[in-house]
DNA sequence: TCATTTATTATACAATCGATTAATTACAAA
DNA sequence: TTTGTAATTAATCGATTGTATAATAAATGA
């Protein structure tokens, strides 16, 4: 007999309240199983909206996917910038940072990877995708040059560039396969394995970065 | 008014037809664009021999992913086992073999992708793939130890263990990043990149791996 | 050559999909 | 309080989904 009663909120809220619901559905259900009624009722609205806000629901999914992306590049790039530690610990702390959560979570890796998989056909997607990863990179050069002056290694342009891609695929599969948690290890190994992998890849000493200051201080009196 | 002409195939024969066209489709439009009609038509069949094969739709999914990570491993597998070559050119030869094609290729990343996202939430997708993983991390180790003793490193079972996890971690990292090719570097530069990277996470020294001989002779006569 | 088996086709079915429209009602402005 | 706007609901549409069942025909052995 009686409507639902139901609040109105402001575009941007809405919008984002669906987008989140949106990464839910695919992160519980799968893409195929994100369906825009189970998205609408876990976003609280009836499906009337999708359209609204969206058009339909292609365009609503790609929305999600920007938006879960931009998170993703968003906690990587907090990390590492305005920070005034040593590089070394900026470095250490991003490092650590991806390996343990929130970062690495089994929820993040899922969505990560089913919307891998629709790169190759949708053009959208994969501009979302480069655009994350070039972020990623980026994020990656600025931490590293910075280490590599600080102890006397080659340190040009393009130095630094090849030493962010290894590491980016160091981080990234390590990343995946750490939080799918196979059981054929601890997840709690990884922070110290990417650690002292990422020195022998930058071929400096090691313990630079395992004994990087966790806190505040720029190394003072290392005696 | 006349039936379709059909050749009665053997069980394997038909349910690999089956599974393969399921990969294709997933591959060409991702899990939710695979129905069952276009699957069948892909094989060339009508669609009640789903049922008749693989009791539903999901069963024949969950073969076909383990079909594919059988093909993936069983390769990795083959270019490591029964060849006669040094310890590091079999190595080397594995690291390029994972940065080119056909096996680096961005239909492969994107089906594995694709399955990855349902890995959390089904038990036989998750047995699929930590059985994959595991082969692959033996398949590693088995490479690494005699490459290690060779140059007088620690090779204890669990150093080669920690050391097929991170190069493991690089390789799947670059695969996907690289099959993906997002443009803003060149797929080429990949398999140097991934030796070079690989010779400094084990510790010996720079050219052991690139200079590996590709042919069959056991590195006679060094100079 | 014929009978038997069963792999395969063809068709139908209920359920669910995304999209669309018109009727409501929450909220801000007047 | 009243009015106007548009955010939201509710209901419906045709299309497509996975599954089930019966009819058919390809292969096999006698």
């Amino acid at each position: 007999m009686s409507r639902k009663t139901f609040q109105r909120l402001s575009l941007d809220d809405r919008r984002r309240s669906l987008m989140e619901a949106t990464l839910t559905c695919v992160a519980r259900h799968g893409l195929h199983g994100a369906t825009v009624r189970r998205i609408t009722e876990e976003a609280g609205v009836t499906v009337g909206l999708v359209r609204h806000y969206f058009g339909n629901k292609d365009d609503m999914i790609r929305n999600a996917y920007a938006y879960l992306v931009g998170q993703l590049t968003a906690q990587a790039s907090e990390s590492a910038k305005h920070t005034v530690a040593a590089p070394e610990t900026q470095l250490a702390r991003f490092l650590r940072a991806n390996m343990t959560a929130p970062n690495m979570s089994e929820e993040k890796v899922s969505l990560w990877a089913t919307f891998i998989g629709r790169v190759r056909h949708d053009a959208d997607f994969a501009e979302i995708h480069r655009d994350g990863y070039r972020e990623f990179l980026n994020v990656l050069e600025t931490l590293i040059e910075p280490v590599l002056i600080n102890h006397q290694r080659p340190h040009s342009i393009a130095a630094c560039k090849r030493h962010a891609i290894a590491l980016n695929g160091l981080i990234d599969g390590l990343w995946m396969e750490g939080a799918l948690n196979s059981g054929l290890y601890g997840q709690d190994i990884l922070p110290d394995l990417v650690i002292e992998a990422s020195e022998r890849l930058l071929g400096i000493p090691s313990g630079v970065l395992a004994n990087a200051q966790p806190s505040q201080q720029p190394q003072s009196e290392v005696s």
